[in-house]
RNA sequence: GGGCGGAUAGCUCAGCUGGUUAGAGCACUUCGUUUACACCGAAGGGGUCGAGGGUUCGAAUCCUUCUCCGCCCACCA
């Protein structure tokens, strides 16, 4: 009777209920003593869509993790989360309003947050389900989201204490702003982007200048030349009146070693207010600043008749009038890199503005010191070194975003501020008063904090700090970080700077990178391109357990990979293979549980053979594997031992010995074995596979049994039965060739070291090379020689009749090939390739005709 | 401008600190339904491990140069 295949719908469901309803995935409920604790923060999804295979990768490697350490014996905790995504879920937001027409400025902050809530509302719910769905193991009681209560308290502990030690300061500087979003960026938020534009070269007094920007030149204030330029050395230091778009202005020329000689004429025009190497020139030589675009992206009114126009529009109106004037004198094809918002794609633009900063060389440093030291060690290792590069060459970080939706700066101003010159103060409520001036009323910054200040902290945040609570003191610092390389400057190195700062630890001990997941293209999958793959879908057609395994195995950390439907369906397979291999035990265990009387007393054979001796070993050597590779986080390594032992040893030869000598309880053993050690990949169809044996009770369920312990051994009967397979094989292989039927028994007789051993085991190599064996060596020459053993095959006289068809086929094959090389008007006038491809044929022909002759 | 990664069977990729005939899955060829499984079984074909040079008894693996892809960082107007 067949067996149904494994149907993962309506299976992983109900298992992942009762996980849940168990209070397992809790490590306070465990049971057992457990001393070790193992925990792990999960990098907390956006609220703003749907989760991806790139969060699945994550997810799945977090939870083979958790589920491993919790079967052996630890109290694994694995902490989840969400995060509010300042920016990001702000334009989503933004834009599904825009769909109904409203634009966030006209509803006001408070009406526009709610709507916020609402989408979290909606979405946060969605990803922990997709999250549940994936089956992580985590600790839902202990889930978090970045503006939780606690959490904001933790953010406003965090900006307060950095505030009064001076490493949170206000300063205008020349910032990363985006039109669209209406607000500052960090350095790490700006994707530069090489487009092509053009450089033009313009009459600047007796200077030509060569720029990419000619609208940013009515924001000039100087003009610059290299120190050692022989070619402008008199200039330098002299005031020039210049003819512009604008009239005659006056320009002071500068001298500095940022000039580079080479490039256009060698002379370059300066616009602090607008472009970061000028900003850093103007400081060193004190130019006037002359803000001439707004944060519309729009000219200012300093652009004089340029006002009001963008960018864009300003540029070809200062070109054409640039002409007229005769002032330009080419224009030369260029490609330069575009500043564009990571998050909506915008160009941005370099402007002066009143941001938060904060001071990062100081918290920099011991960072460094926790990767170096190995305190902290990062899977792959060669991420060290682009983490070394980021950190020594660190820039203060812009951490005040003009956004409404994320934490709010807990800064506030004395209404003084601007009469009397009142600091600022830190505060999570309204000081009472104002250390300058005595005042009491206050006005809050309306602005909010970058969203990753939050996620810094969120491995000891989520664990309760500020509060000094017990779970802080177990599971901080935290055993891994399972992150991508993406977020490795945004997020990792931010939390090991927070942690180190406010905790004096590390924030987790490894960070384990796992490579992007590509689409077909080789691409980026990304969320707002529309190429992430819902991971549900696929779920639902292949299983869960089969799109962990196609994410984990043959994979690489910290390796980008491929990911094809056709590799799911193949871990599918395998996942089925596994079922049946259950169908088959369960009926071996009924079956020894009442002998049929044909079974004779033997169904459940006790008597240990060479075979089971084997599969022991095997299985000793597979828990010594996997427990070793997992150890050492070779997530891929431990799986592929798995699925290499499963399909090739455990189904391909012991289950088929099962049907000849059957030993049911060691392949009981061996089956449940297996269960444990693969259920941290394949949670559900394991756990499963389990209940048929153990039931549904919440104490025999499979995610807490003890992990398998492997013993010291030798591998002896390992490389007897190898023997015995490469007979079996290489009978298998002559009769294949000789296209001996299938059913029809054949003689085998052999000698050699090997044959006491391969006749202890008569029975199944009859059965499984469909021979009968015997001791014996025959007068004529062996058939094959394999591992320590002549043998001999008598083939039956059909296939010798065979076998002489062949023969005869082939020499008239012969025949006619060598006709045709033999014709003079072939072998001239048809392609040399043609007549070279026909040789090869005859020659292959000849080898043939060779070997069946012999 | 600096740095990193990839290049292994037709395709997608494993291959740990150098060690016997370089692996897997898919695809391909032939045969097959016997006590689980056709989401299957058996047997097989297919690779000078990107190219050159070097170290070594021995190199896909270490060193070096080069070529082609991909990526990251960076104030070249």
């Amino acid at each position: 009777m067949a067996s149904e295949a494994y149907n993962p719908l309506g299976v992983e469901q109900p298992i992942y209920k009762r996980w849940e309803a168990s209070g397992y995935f809790n490590p306070d409920k465990l049971p057992g003593k457990r001393t070790m604790a193992f925990s792990i923060s999960m990098p907390p999804p956006n609220v703003t869509g749907e989760l991806h295979l790139g969060h699945a990768v994550g997810v799945s490697v977090q939870d083979i993790l958790t589920r491993f350490h919790r079967m052996l014996g630890e109290k694994a905790l694995w902490v989840p989360g969400t995060d509010h995504a300042g920016i990001a879920t702000q334009i989503m937001v933004e834009r599904l309003l825009q769909h109904e027409g409203i634009s966030r400025h006209e509803i006001g902050r408070e009406t526009f947050l709610k709507h916020v809530w609402a989408w979290k509302q909606k979405y946060g719910t969605r990803i922990t389900d997709q999250v549940r769905a994936l089956g992580a193991s985590c600790d839902w009681s202990r889930e978090h989201f970045t503006m939780d209560p606690n959490l904001t308290a933790a953010v406003q502990k965090a900006f307060i204490q950095l505030f009064n030690e001076g490493l949170i300061y206000r300063g205008e500087r020349l910032i990363h702003w985006c039109p669209r979003c209406q607000t500052a960026l960090s350095d790490l938020e700006v994707k530069h982007v090489e487009e092509a534009g053009h450089l033009y070269y313009i009459t600047y007094g007796p200077f030509t200048v060569a720029t990419t920007r000619p609208e940013t030149k009515v924001g000039d204030t100087a003009l610059a030349v290299h120190p050692d330029d022989a070619r402008y050395k008199k200039y330098v230091g002299k005031k020039l009146t210049v003819k512009t778009t604008l009239g005659d202005r006056e320009l002071l020329v500068i001298a500095d070693k940022l000039v580079d000689p080479k490039f256009g004429t060698g002379v370059v025009k300066v616009t602090p207010a607008h472009d970061p190497a000028d900003w850093d020139m103007g400081q060193r030589h004190k130019l006037p600043v002359l803000q001439i675009i707004g944060e519309d992206g729009r000219m200012t009114k300093a652009a004089g008749k340029y006002s009001g126009m963008l960018v864009t529009e300003a540029r070809d109106k200062i070109v054409a009038d640039l002409q007229a004037m005769g002032l330009l004198q080419k224009i030369e094809p260029h490609t330069s890199n575009t500043p564009r918002c990571d998050r909506c794609n915008t160009v941005l633009q370099p402007l002066l503005s009143k941001q938060w900063f904060m001071t990062m060389k100081p918290l920099a440093k011991p960072a460094i010191a926790a990767v170096k030291s190995g305190k902290i060690q990062i899977i792959p290792k060669r991420f060290d070194k682009v983490y070394f590069h980021w950190m020594n060459n660190i820039r203060d970080w812009c951490i005040s975003r003009q956004l409404w939706w994320g934490h709010q700066i807990p800064v506030w101003y004395c209404r003084n501020e601007a009469e009397k010159g009142c600091a600022p103060l830190a505060s999570v409520t309204e000081p009472k008063k104002c250390a300058t001036c005595k005042g009491i009323h206050f006005v809050q910054d309306q602005d909010t904090l970058d969203t990753w200040f939050s996620s810094g902290l969120w491995t000891f945040s989520t664990l309760g700090w500020p509060k000094e609570t017990k779970d802080l003191k177990t599971y901080h610092p935290t055993s891994v970080m399972e992150t991508s390389w993406d977020i490795l400057f945004f997020w990792v190195a931010r939390m090991i700077m927070f942690s180190l700062k406010f905790r004096k630890e590390v924030p987790f001990k490894t960070v384990y990178i796992h490579g992007l997941v590509l689409d077909k293209h080789g691409k980026k999958m990304s969320k707002s391109k529309g190429t992430g793959i819902d991971p549900l879908p696929m779920a639902e057609k292949y299983g869960t357990d089969a799109i962990r395994l196609s994410l984990i195995l043959g994979t690489t950390p910290g390796q980008d990979f491929r990911l094809s439907e056709e590799k799911i369906a193949g871990y599918r397979n395998f996942i089925n293979k596994l079922w049946n291999i259950g169908n088959f035990v369960e009926r071996q265990a009924t079956l020894q549980k009442s002998p049929p009387p044909s079974q004779g007393g033997g169904a459940g054979g006790s008597r240990t053979s060479l075979a089971d001796k084997w599969i022991a070993e095997r299985t000793n050597w597979l828990i010594a594997d996997v427990t070793r590779n997992l150890k050492t986080n070779k997530l891929s390594e431990a799986g592929q031992a798995l699925y290499d032992f499963v399909w090739h040893e455990l189904a391909d030869w012991y289950v088929e010995i099962q049907k000849i000598q059957p030993n049911t309880a060691l392949l009981i053993e061996t089956y449940e074995t297996v269960l444990k050690l693969l259920h941290p990949f394949a949670p559900f169809v394991t756990e499963a596979l389990w209940a048929k044996r153990h039931g549904t009770e919440k104490k025999s369920m499979l995610m807490i049994q003890a992990w398998p312990k492997a013993k010291a051994q030798k591998n002896s009967a390992t490389r007897e039965f190898a023997k015995l397979q490469n007979l079996i094989i290489a009978v298998r292989n002559i009769r294949a060739t000789h296209k001996v039927a299938p059913h029809e028994k054949l003689k085998l007789s052999i000698a050699g070291t090997a044959t006491k051993t391969i006749l202890t085991l008569k029975p199944m190599v009859d059965a499984l090379a469909r021979v009968d064996v015997k001791s014996g060596k025959a007068s004529r020459k062996p058939d094959g020689h394999e591992a320590s053993v002549n043998f001999w095959l008598e083939l039956p006289k059909v296939s010798q009749q065979h076998v002489e068809k062949e023969v005869a086929s082939l020499q008239q094959y012969i025949q006619a090939l060598e006709r045709k090389l033999a014709n003079e008007n072939f072998t001239t006038n048809a392609p040399a390739a043609v007549v070279e491809g026909e040789r090869k044929k005859l020659a292959e022909a000849k080898a043939k005709l060779q070997q069946l002759m012999s």
